[in-house]
DNA sequence: TAATATTTGTACCGATTGGTAAATAAATAA
DNA sequence: TTATTTATTTACCAATCGGTACAAATATTA
């Protein structure tokens, strides 16, 4: 079920008034839709049958509105990445790099067992589901973990410029070990771990942070 | 290729001598193949195809053979469990906890990074592919998962009874950090972690092992 | 109204999925 | 040899995969 909306707002900007029949579904309501099977199932264990029912939405609708299923994917990623996954980017603004990694842990915890979305993480599921097909997508999700992680080696070394990290830290390290704590929570998430679990999995790994103290 | 190979050796108890024609390949063999196929691909990302060139076998000998998909998997786990992966048991050996979990670390990596086997964890892989089809596999591997972190939990409550970890230490939740270091660094592994870069993980994780001393 | 543009639903495409029927080949038992 | 048993090969099955042709439906423009 998608809602028909129109945009009655007459802005400033005129939209231009579409020529022929008009789009039945909300593109944003779909991707959302889209995001959450592929969430669930990974890339490959999506499957077009299940995107039209999860839509509501048939198949050349969905070509002629996204492409392909790997277009598709891609446009729910960003989805993913700019909304309820935002938090990841976010958490650098933290004013120590202890604050950033604790903000950060903490967040994924609540993140990965939130009630209301799927478990764990959508690129950890979805790097590991690999057909040797669509290794486009695999380079394109394994290439953004790299982003990722390199976003917060960056962070930690302007901690250390701060002097809120040892100067004898070495920031890609500290960076791959947050990651891998990330990743083996996201894990845990989607096979079952509760949030109380994973509370305790961030709490331990927070205790090896270094400290200038 | 598979070789022949007869049983020549006419041992105490006498193997029945089969009636038919002889199997052309080695069972183990065949399985080990089989094991490789899916430890890189997991299990609905493996075809029958896939399998028929690895193992050299047709299709009809391989389900005459094993059964069906699903049972070759189990067998091919069956292979890893108690090969390439038994060290994952056999480290409970270890005399204290400490000892314990750092020798489990340290050979994941070697085992995640080893050049002549895949990349990361075969059931860490496997487990997040997930069509909902197959969801008895993954069932199953949920539940070794829980049955290799609950054999880490008891041999922490041992060391505890030995008084090599703190009375006030959380067992369960030792165990469950550990699996989450281990889950996170296969994800990294079979996404292209180097040993070097593990092994700052495995020391980096290590740091926070509570201690009596 | 008629003409044009775009989306929709139906029905289909070739390729691939896991799995198998049936004939043939290779062994032992009589 | 002949009968029996088992494994192999070839060729195929229905179901599903991602993707699309085509015509009916619904809108704006003229």
């Amino acid at each position: 079920m998608v809602s028909t909306e129109k945009n009655a707002t007459p802005s400033a900007k005129a939209a231009a008034k579409p020529r022929g029949r008009p789009l039945a579904f909300n593109q944003d309501e779909a991707l959302d839709a889209a995001l959450n099977v592929f969430w669930s199932h990974g890339y490959e264990g999506t499957s077009m049958a299940e995107l039209t029912e999860a839509l509501g939405i048939n198949k050349p609708s969905i070509y002629t509105a996204f492409g392909n299923k790997e277009e598709l994917f891609r446009r729910a990623l960003g989805r993913y990445v700019t909304g309820p996954a935002a938090f990841v980017a976010a958490v650098k603004k933290q004013t120590t790099a202890r604050q950033v990694v604790e903000s950060f842990l903490l967040q994924a915890v609540d993140f990965f067992t939130n009630k209301d979305t799927p478990n764990g993480c959508l690129i950890v599921q979805a790097a590991l589901t690999c057909g040797q097909s669509s290794s486009a997508i695999q380079q394109e999700l394994m290439a953004y973990r790299k982003h990722v992680e390199a976003g917060f080696a960056e962070r930690f070394d302007q901690a250390k410029a701060d002097g809120d990290l040892p100067q004898q830290a070495d920031a890609k390290k500290l960076a791959k070990y947050i990651a891998t704590i990330h990743q083996g929570m996201s894990v845990q998430a989607s096979t079952g771990a509760t949030r109380e679990e994973l509370l305790g999995v961030a709490e331990m790994a927070l205790k090896s942070w270094p400290t200038n103290f």
